[in-house]
This record gives structure tokens, sequence and C-alpha cells, in this order.
DNA sequence: CAATATAGTTTGTTTTACAAACAAAGTCAA
DNA sequence: TTGACTTTGTTTGTAAAACAAACTATATTG
């Protein structure tokens, strides 16, 4: 195992000032759009999916009396609609409107443009060389 | 300029998910230790200064009301204190405290740990390439 | 000195998040 | 099939985080 400090320091550094900048853009663009983070979260998470109150939960890592408040404001806002289950009627599935996905898409479209604009310096290599790493370490942690 | 959307959302995603996983080993350490991701960059931004209110916000890209709460609760906790400016008997100059110091360190070694194996499954020599690449993302847009 | 600018706080609002208590609907064992 | 438990989501209450506008006190400057 490589102990070296500075090594270990510059890594985990950058990493977590990339993590801050790519939040950074994020936030920017949803405040653009009037979403915040989590909003934008949900609206990408609906984009192929309509889950349950509960598998929001679990998608989005919070309590499910927090997803009922994010689900009131968004649909409130009418970017996303509740359906009764079919097969269970305590349950709903939380699903997108048209106006949602106009929202997500343009506003992904920036965050594609922008975080485009921040490897922008990097060579075609360096990009792909990139990506393969950024797999490799997801790949790790995300089961 | 290379336009393949296939190498381009890879990328993009690829970021997007590395941040939130950083991000949520800041938020879990933080929450082991009873700070917010936010309380936690407070915090190490004081490791080695002593600024303004104002610089704060700066700093932190909140608005200078934000900060006062943000200070407040800290304060509240014994992490910080606010000490009257020499030159301004307007602003204060907020600085960490030996209890603040020790809950930083503790829990940016945690940090550091997580981190780290997050890319345990990348060699010494991709670990390097990574620092690289981060390096020169980092430069091309922190001003 | 008077006018203006700056540093922070206060007040009021919204979003986000959690936890505990709850209601309604399902499930399962006897 | 009924009674006990489980699951699904909401409600209620609390707190942190963030902003904006109004405000106070101190500086600065013409």
């Amino acid at each position: 195992m490589n102990n070296d400090p500075i090594q270990n320091q510059s890594i985990v550094d950058g990493l977590v000032q990339l993590s801050f900048l790519v939040q950074e853009i994020l936030g920017r663009v949803g405040t653009e759009h009037g979403l915040s983070i989590i909003q934008l979260r949900l609206l990408g998470i609906l984009r192929d999916r309509e889950p349950s109150m509960r598998q929001l939960a679990k998608h989005l890592n919070l309590d499910k009396s927090s997803i009922t408040g994010l689900v009131d404001r968004a649909e409130r806002r009418g970017l996303v609609e509740r359906k009764v289950s079919p097969n269970d009627r305590r349950g709903f599935n939380v699903c997108i409107t048209p106006a949602g996905r106009e929202l997500t898409q343009a506003g992904n479209e920036e965050i594609v443009r922008h975080v485009k604009a921040a490897v922008e310096g990097l060579t075609e290599r360096e990009r792909a060389q990139l990506v393969m790493l950024v797999r490799k370490i997801l790949g790790n942690t995300v089961k």
C-alpha cells in the first residue's frame, strides 16, 4: 500500500474540489431554471421511471417524509404527478409531466454544456482516460 | 471539436455521478460528527485563515445574511469565534476554536480514508494520472 | 460636516431534511 | 375470516440552510 501523504492529499483534495465544482454547475444551472439540485435529481430519475414514493426515497437516499414534501412542491408546480398504484391502493407511482420533462431536458443540455466546458482544457486522449478512470471508480463503489 | 454524443454523455454523467459519490462521503462523515457539508467547509476555511464575515460569504458563495446564521450556529456550539476586527469596529474576524479544529481534523482524516477507499481499485499509475487530470480541470476553471 | 458606502444583523419566507406518530391498506397465520 | 402485524405514505413538529429587503452602526469621502 502506498502511503505517500502528498499523493494522498492531492487525490482527495482534488476529488473533493472537483465535486464542488460540478455541484456548483448543477446548482447554478438549476437556479437558472428555478430548480434545486434535489429537484433536478428527482426529475432526472423520473425521466425513465415511475417509482413509488418508497422507491424514490431509496433512490434519493432520503426519508419517506422528505419525499412527501419534495413531490408535493414539484406537483404544485406541475412538474410531476402522483398516480394511484393499480396494485396497491396505499401507494402512488410518481411520474413526470410534459412540463417537467421539458425543464429537465433544457437543464440537462445546459449541464452538459458547462461540464464539457470544464474539461475543455483536456486533450481528446485525456478525456478518454478520465472517462475510463471515473468509470472504474464508480464501478468500484456503486454496487 | 469532437461531438461524439456517447463520449460527451459519458464524461458528463461520470463527473456528475462522481461528484455525488464524493458529496455523499462528505455528508456521511459530516453527519457522524454532527456537521453538515457547509459547516465542514466553514471549518475547513478557518483552518488557516481568520476571514471577515464578508470574506466568508465570498469564499462560500453565500449571501452575507446566510453567513450570520452559519457562524451563529457554529459559535453556539463552540466551534468558532467572532473577534472584533482591530481596524474596523463594524466587522469581525471569524476564527476556529480548539474544539472546532479537533472536529475538522477528525473529520478530514475520515474523509481521506473514505475517498482513498473509493479509488482503491485504481493502480498507482492510474491514481497519478487521475491527479494530473483533475488538477488540469481545476486549474482550468478555478481562477 | 454631510452624504454615501460598507459590514453585519434582523426579519420574514421558502426549501430541505428528519423523526415520531398516525391512518389506511395489505398480508399472513391460525 | 378474523386478528395481529407490516407496509405505504402523510402529518406534525423541529431545525438547518438559503435568500432578500430593511435596518443599524461605523467608515469614508467630497
